[in-house]
Parts: C-alpha cells; sequence; structure tokens
DNA sequence: ATTCGTTCAACCTGTTCA
DNA sequence: TGAACAGGTTGAACGAAT
C-alpha cells in the first residue's frame, strides 16, 4: 500500500485543485510537530469550508543539505502550478516538496546520506514530513499525514522501524520506505526484550535501573563520575544505535536518563572505597583461613605419610582423592584417605566453602 | 501487536452521537479529566456528519511488561470487531501531546521517562495513551482520545481505569477496555490478606513475627546478619512494591522494622551453630546407620568372595566390583579396595553432604 | 501446617585491560 | 570504550523442627 493509494482511497486527486488556503494553522500548532524523530505520527486535522487538496512533504528538523536541495526542487514544482495553489507549511521549515520523489528515491536506495557516514553519525538524521492527502467536504478540508524518520538506511532496522509498526496506516508507506520491515519485525519482536533501550545492542540486563547493553552500563556509570557537562556536537537530537553510540556522548548520556538509568543507583565514591575496604579486608580473612587448612592439609599429609610409613601398598595412595568413606569401617584409615586430597591452584566456591565450615568446627566449638 | 489491532466499531452509539460537538477542542485539557494520582488528559477532536467510529488503545512509549499486558487486554476487545478500518498510531509524546500542560512537564524534566524501565524505580511514572475514538465522514474525522500518566506498579490495580471513568465520553469503552477491573478488585480484596507488609507482593506466611513475602524474609535475615549500615541513595522516602524492592535496601529494611518484624527472631550465630551441629549430628546418626549397612553389604560380599573361593567358576566374582579383591591380601583388602574408587568429577548433592558429614564425625567427635 | 535456616542460579554491582 | 571477570545480593525451592 502505497501513499498514492492512500491518496486515491480518499478521492484526492492530487494537486489538482487549489483555494483559500484554510484559516486555522491546520489546528495543528507548530510545537506539537516538535517530535522525537524516532518516531511516525500519524495525525489528522479538519479544516472549515475547502474544496481543493494538495499532497506534499516538510521537513520537521533542520534539513541536511540534500534535504534541502530536494525541498527546493519540489517548490520550483509548485511554483509552476495554478496560482492560489496552497503550500502547506508543516515544521519550522517553510517549504513542501512532492512526497512521490522522496519516496522514489527512497525505493530506487538513493537517499543521499551516505550510509557509512551516517551510520556512525546521528547528527545526520532527518525526519520527513509526509502530508499524504487532505480532502474536502461542505464544511471542510482533511488533512492527512504522516511523519517518517529517515534515518540512514542503517539505523533504520533499530527504532525508527518498530515505532513505524504501531501506525497501521503509515506501516504501509514506512514498509516501502525502509524495505526491511518485515524482517525488523520479527528480529525485534523475538529481541524485544533484549534490547538496550538506549542503543538497542543486546542487553543482557538491567543496569541502574532500565535494560541496557554493557556499553551502555559502563558509559552511564563513567557518565556519573566524571561529572564534566557534556556537549552535543549536532543539534543535540541524535539517534543512538548501536554503531553511532560513541559520537556523541550527551545525547547518549540524555538517552540514558530518558529510559530512567538512575545516578544515584551508581555508588558513590565513598560507597565504593568502603566496598573496596571490605573486600580486601575479606580476601585477607579467606587468605589467612586457606593458609591455616593448608597448613592443617599439610601436617595432615605429613601425619599420613608418617603413618603410611607402615604400609606396605603406600603407592596406592598417591593421585588418588577421598573417596566415598561410607563404606568405610570407623577405623583410622580415614584421616589417611583425606591428606591425600590433592592440593589445587584453585578452589571452587564450593570447596572453600566447605574448607571454611570445617575450619570452623575445628577451631571454633 | 496490540496496538495496531485497533479496529472500526460501529456500534458505540454514545460515541457517535457525541460527534455533533463544538470542533476542534483538540489538545484542551479539561480539568475535571486531571485525576490522580499523577495525570491525564483530554483531547477531543469532534467533526459533525461522521460515518465511521474507531476506537483503540496506544502507548506513548515501549510499553512496559504490565502496559503491553494492559494493551492486549484491552485490544482484544476490540478484535472482535468488523475488519477493513482504520488503525491509528499514537505516538510520540511530544507530538500527540500537544496540551500545555505536559509541554511544561517536558520542560520542567518531568515528563514520563519511558516505562519499560520505569515500574523498577520509586517515583518513576508511566503514560498510557489510549485513544478512544476516531470516525471519518464526508466532512472529516474524529479522533478522541486520552493520556494517562500512572504511577509505578503500585498504582497500576486503580489507576488507569478510575481515571478513564472520570472521562465522561469514553466512560463506556473504558469500561470495556478494563472489564478485567472488578475481578481484578476482587482478587485483590481476597488476597489482600495474604500480601506482604512491606512490598506488597504475595506473602506465604509470617516471617520474623510479620506477614511477609519471600523475598522480604530472606532480605530482613541478612540485613541483621549483615553488620553493615544501610544508606538511601535517594530521599529515604522510597516507596516499596515488589518490583523497586531491589532499589533501596535502607528503605526496605526500614519498612521491614515497621511492620513489626523483630530481629530477636533472627537466630543469633550461635544458635545457627549449635542447630546446624545438631543436625549433623543427626544425619550422623544416620549416616552411620547407613554405614552399617553398608558395612553389612561389605561383610556380605567379602564373604560370598569368601565361599567363592571354593567356586571352581571363579568368574562369577569378577566384575561384582570394581576390582579384584583376590590378589589382594585380607588385612588390607578394605583399604585398597576403597582406596580404588574411581575419581567422579561431579559429586552429586547427596555424596556431598555424606562427604560433609563424614567430615563433621571426623574431627568433631 | 508453619516457620525457622540453607542452597544456589540468576542478577547486578565495580574492576580490569586490550 | 566494552567484553570479561570477581564478588556480593536476591529469592524460589527446599530441608528440618515444631
Ligand atoms: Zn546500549
Ligand atoms: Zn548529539
Ligand atoms: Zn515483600
Ligand atoms: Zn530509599
Amino acid at each position: 500500500m502505497s501513499a498514492r493509494r492512500v491518496t486515491a482511497r480518499h478521492g484526492l486527486a492530487g494537486m489538482a485543485s487549489s483555494a483559500a488556503r484554510p484559516t486555522t494553522t491546520l489546528g495543528v500548532p507548530r510545537s506539537q510537530h516538535r517530535v522525537s524523530p524516532v518516531y511516525s505520527l500519524w495525525f489528522t486535522q479538519v479544516v472549515p469550508k475547502r474544496e481543493r487538496l494538495d499532497v506534499g512533504v516538510g521537513c520537521l528538523t533542520p534539513p541536511s543539505r540534500w534535504l534541502k536541495e530536494e525541498m527546493r526542487a519540489a517548490a520550483r514544482q509548485y511554483q509552476t502550478l495554478p496560482a492560489g495553489n496552497t503550500t502547506y507549511s508543516v515544521s519550522p521549515v517553510e517549504c513542501s516538496v512532492n512526497s512521490q520523489i522522496l519516496r522514489d528515491r527512497h525505493l530506487r536506495g538513493e537517499n543521499p546520506v551516505e550510509p557509512h557516514t551516517a551510520d556512525r553519525s546521528p547528527g545526520i538524521t532527518e525526519s520527513v514530513f509526509f502530508l499524504l492527502s487532505a480532502g474536502t467536504g461542505k464544511l471542510g478540508l482533511t488533512v492527512l499525514f504522516v511523519l517518517v524518520v529517515v534515518n540512514t538506511k542503517t539505523s533504520l532496522p533499530t527504532n525508527p522501524v518498530r515505532m513505524n509498526q504501531k501506525a497501521a496506516r503509515a506501516q504501509d508507506i514506512c514498509e516501502e520506505l525502509t524495505g526491511q520491515n518485515e524482517e525488523d519485525e520479527e528480529v525485534s519482536e523475538n529481541e524485544e526484550s533484549r534490547a538496550c533501550g538506549v542503543c538497542g545492542d543486546l542487553a543482557k540486563g538491567y543496569h541502574f535501573n532500565a535494560l541496557t547493553c554493557e556499553g551502555c552500563k559502563g558509559f552511564f556509570r563513567r557518565a556519573i563520575k566524571r561529572s564534566t557537562p557534556l556537549r552535543c556536537p549536532f543539534l543535540n537530537k541524535c539517534i543512538i544505535t548501536k554503531n553511532n553510540r560513541r559520537s556523541c556522548q550527551a545525547c547518549r548520556f540524555r538517552k540514558c536518563q530518558a529510559i530512567g538509568m538512575r545516578k544515584e543507583m551508581v555508588m558513590s565514591e565513598e560507597e565504593v572505597l568502603e566496598r573496596r575496604i571490605r573486600i580486601k579486608k575479606k580476601k585477607m580473612l579467606d587468605a589467612s583461613i586457606q593458609l591455616s587448612s593448608q597448613q592443617k592439609e599439610t601436617i595432615e599429609e605429613l601425619l599420613c605419610g608418617h603413618r603410611s610409613t607402615f604400609d606396605s601398598a603406600f603407592s596406592s595412595f598417591s593421585g588418588f582423592r577421598p573417596i566415598d568413606r561410607s563404606v568405610l569401617p570407623e577405623s583410622k584409615c580415614n584421616q589417611q584417605a583425606i591428606s591425600v586430597v590433592p592440593l589445587k591452584n584453585k578452589r571452587t566456591k564450593r570447596e572453600r566453602r566447605l574448607e571454611k565450615a570445617v575450619f570452623l568446627l575445628l577451631f571454633h566449638t
């Protein structure tokens, strides 16, 4: 389903007719179009007493060079239209463009933004405003338009697409624009719960109260610790993705806060210091315990060795592990068997715990 | 996606008649819709002579789990309606909400964060966007929707519903949307007596003198054992819920004490040690009983082996046990056989426990 | 049936270092 | 900067005692 068909469905015949500009400002306050550019938006508006309709495209964000050219070209087209033709201004930018042009460009993969730079540079993200249709009636005009975020090809898979899914009508257009929607849908549905809220990368869990990847976790902590104010080198509107997240600390940090990461949950300097000390102490204690238990073991081994000198079959002990003593009679051979436990360089947690328990029982009672 | 499954509803008589309202009250919040606890907002945009009516549910931000469920439930209501109608998308925040109030909130930084993390943090809000109706006709299109900002999980049972009910025009729809509410209330009344006094989670019984969940039980014990003083990283006013209880130990512990959990009922270190020893001894006893039965087996084996020495068909003995005892001198038979038991890399729980018991038996008696 | 303590995999801190 | 690591915390499931 294309924009054109949407238009047709409403019985709108392109730029054919033109009449007085609607008295209301399309009922849409300008500031309303200050959109978080990740999303797509459906909007409808009614204007009284109109008989004509126009289709156009506007730009919600300060346009880049290519977009400016695009729009200029479209504006030229409009100038050739019959007098009285209305151009709708839909954003801070006062010009309009035939949506078909841009859409076809998209379909042909001729989006002017060079992907390899766009991918890493969040600043060149653009949002395009498609005025899809406008209808007239006895009492007024209906305008129907959709906002689509034109990020780069590579960054489209993540956020914009997912949001576009929510716009059923806009979805048709977005699918055409991106061509990747269906795959993305599946992927995103599968990994939706594991996507970093900041950059969309794989999230392993919650960090500082938000579902984020390892990178954003570390970034947030460092950002909190160094209190240096951050500054966006672009337009302060960067869309953070996995690939460009390193390009703008300011917007990344802003996004971190926006999704709920909390500075309070980063341990303060004192807390960290306390923690470090505690861990060090613990380590020392463990070491001493291990030491004594090792000493104990050594002693046991020596004892065992002593005892085993009386054993002709002594060789059979080496290389063996403690055995299932439950089958043993309660004889003295127990201690021997225990002493044979080989020393490992690394103990498992469990082993250490066991050791500790034994230690406590041995010396603490 | 539930948000997409929004379909038209022809049978909403109430809504249909509501169409004959003055035009374009778009974005005007009405004070009577501003309901506790946080914020709710009505948008109405009505055009006379509608022919169609759509009802839907949307979300302003990536929905959290509970919000998803909420929306799914709402969407289910409409899936049975005639298909082929328009779905309206409702995002993003700054666009769909053109009210001064919300914009001001934005400027003050009080805008709701994205909810998928919100419900884990105390004091963070979520926003729900209910698109209640939208219709098109010869003359235009009607959009009717409501934004509700709710406060974290704790307020979930009540807020969205109550708020919607106050929206006079959408009341019937909202009741449909929240049809589960009555059950919920009943359920909650039924289970109120089993709610954890600290966090509201399901309580299985009394722990340390208070009705708490398993989590708070464990938390309290550990907090008592830990001598580390706790500090609230927020404002020392945290409202503990099931979802955010991990976020602030200090306030959780304070709440624990407030509802009457008593530290005296946590066993002291000595008591615990005593208990452990008591249990171990008991276990030892059991083990020794088992031991003797195994001893009997061993004896049986030995006897059997002995008897089998008279057996010309000696082969019946081999394979009975890992090693051939017949080559060993009888005096050392036991030790050898035992020490030859192969090492297992992984012990079973029972084995480990037994081992420990033996350790204790060896060293403690 | 309760309610103590115990266990341990899953989590979520900070730390390290290429 | 972030993957890999180390160590503490959590809570569902369980064992034991009463
Ligand atoms: Zn991330
Ligand atoms: Zn930026
Ligand atoms: Zn609780
Ligand atoms: Zn607190």
